[in-house]
DNA sequence: AGTGACTGCAATCGCGCAGTTGCACACGAG
DNA sequence: CTCGTGTGCAACTGCGCGATTGCAGTCACT
């Protein structure tokens, strides 16, 4: 069920600030519409569904259809999973520096 | 010692992906200069700086001048701190969608 | 049935950013 | 000293993206 989202798609959905804002709002009220979510914050409803789209694309939010509207909902496994991403990056580059610390003291 | 930086720049500096290549190339050749890493990627040495300033910016290259040459290096840390800053916020809205599907099912 | 509200698609505009080019300066090597 | 190489600053361009607007479709509600 792990649906393994390209790092880079959350990097840049989360990039933007009017994404992250809306992000912040969906996650404190669960199941809110495009138009609930337009009307909190100050542009369009299509803008709205242009940055909804790009964080579903990124695994950071899911949409349901209950009815005639569509409810978002946060998503936090993408967020976690990122994170580890990032973390392994981290160790390996640390390693790496560790490496070259250790052969520049002690050369062979 | 935890320069704090904002996540937003880790974000905007991981989200490019010429920044990303730039990046991995960092950390495989440590100590490189600008002109250096414009050569092994097809952009221009000034693309290079603006990218490596933004990187820098975010904390997640440092630069070290050694005698005429600007040398770069990787710089996990700012890598787990975003990572770890990730997991609180995840573990934070976890934690809201759990109270709200136990109300749900458990309405008071 | 008719009205109002929510949605989706398409065309358009403006701005910011990636990338380039050119030039002046600094420093190391011959 | 001179030449080559690396750097920094500034202006310019092209394009992608955020945002808006307009229109048509659909579903709930009275």
């Amino acid at each position: 069920m792990t649906v393994t989202v390209p790092p880079e798609r959350v990097f840049t959905a989360l990039a933007d600030g009017t994404r992250r804002d809306l992000l912040v709002l969906v996650a404190d009220r669960p199941s809110s519409s495009a138009s609930a979510l337009a009307r909190a914050l100050p542009v369009s409803r299509q803008a709205i569904v242009k940055h909804l789209t790009v964080l579903s694309d990124a695994g950071l939010v899911s949409s349901e259809k209950t009815g005639r509207e569509m409810c978002f909902r946060v998503r936090p496994e993408q967020l976690t999973a990122t994170a580890a991403w990032m973390n392994s990056l981290a160790a390996a580059w640390d390693a790496r520096l560790q490496e070259l610390k250790a052969r520049a003291e002690h050369p062979e």
